[in-house]
DNA sequence: CTTCTTGCAAATGGTTTGCATCGAC
DNA sequence: GTCGATGCAAACCATTTGCAAGAAG
């Protein structure tokens, strides 16, 4: 699934708010975009490092904000203490089961929820333009080590 | 609706941890409980000494932090820099709609969109604990603000 | 009296920002 | 050349924590 699209939707933008086109911005870009993962800010400029990528911190933040900006990435907080991101592309869009033994995030799509999302915008005269929907609670793995040694940690 | 049964609930814990019922915890507990609303933790630590009540920062932390165990206390990011917490009632659970234009929070209950949320869970093998559902977007009142000037504030 | 709590101030840690330098256009 | 962008280090700021003094049981 080339990502042509979103290269374009990003350079377009560049243009029009006539910013400048970087190999920090391209770098940044580009690695968000080389795979469908959950990241924070220090990930990303860790993963663009060890491939020979140097980015100062401020400027991964940068980046991010005008990313999410666009649209092309998201940014939750998932009552951590930092921020979660991760791209956005048509059709990509889910929610998160997120494990509070584990921290693992699991993705999911339920399209009856979507509907009835906007049936709720639509009784309340509401206009939506994003979502965050994530439910906290324990995995399969976790739930079976924590009947193994009952009381370890309560979920969040 | 008179809350009793939530007084007896942080009772009895603080009795089965051995922890003291002390003049602090009892005050920020009756503030929450005074009215069903959203705050963070330096509101509500304004609002007490706007009372007569004065209690440190540090212990109002804390109090929240032990009152959200309890799950007395719901916890959640909006995507801002700190905590949004809100008292939690049997019965009084809910979702939001939130304004990006005024920061207003509309809250929501969609019974179906809960029932889901269990389909989802099960499939996927998911014990659940709780949720966040947060929608992003513009009320009724701001949208007629910014049909009226195109291009205001972008939908964060 | 023992142990848990409080308040203060200092520490934390992710994120933001001021400023001099650098580079896209 | 001009004006925006980067990198560094310092600033921010909500939240957490160490510690001495204070109260609950």
């Amino acid at each position: 699934m080339p990502i042509n699209e979103e290269r374009k939707i990003f350079a377009d933008y560049l243009r029009r708010k006539a910013l400048k086109t970087t190999r920090e911005r391209t770098a940044v870009f580009e690695e968000i975009f080389s795979a469908h993962r959950h990241f924070d800010a220090d990930d990303l400029g860790l993963r663009m490092r060890e491939k020979g990528t140097k980015v100062s911190r401020a400027t991964v933040y940068r980046t991010l904000e005008l990313l999410h900006e666009i649209g092309l990435v998201g940014r939750v907080r998932l009552n951590e203490e930092k921020y979660r991101y991760e791209r956005l592309r048509k059709g990509e869009h889910h929610d998160h089961l997120v494990c509070t033994g584990c921290d693992k995030v699991i993705e999911f799509v339920e399209p009856a929820i979507e509907d009835l999302q906007d049936v709720v915008c639509e009784r309340l005269g509401f206009s939506a333009t994003s979502h965050v929907h994530q439910i906290f609670g324990l995995c399969a793995t976790c739930q079976k080590k924590s009947a193994a040694r009952p009381g370890s940690r309560p979920p969040a």
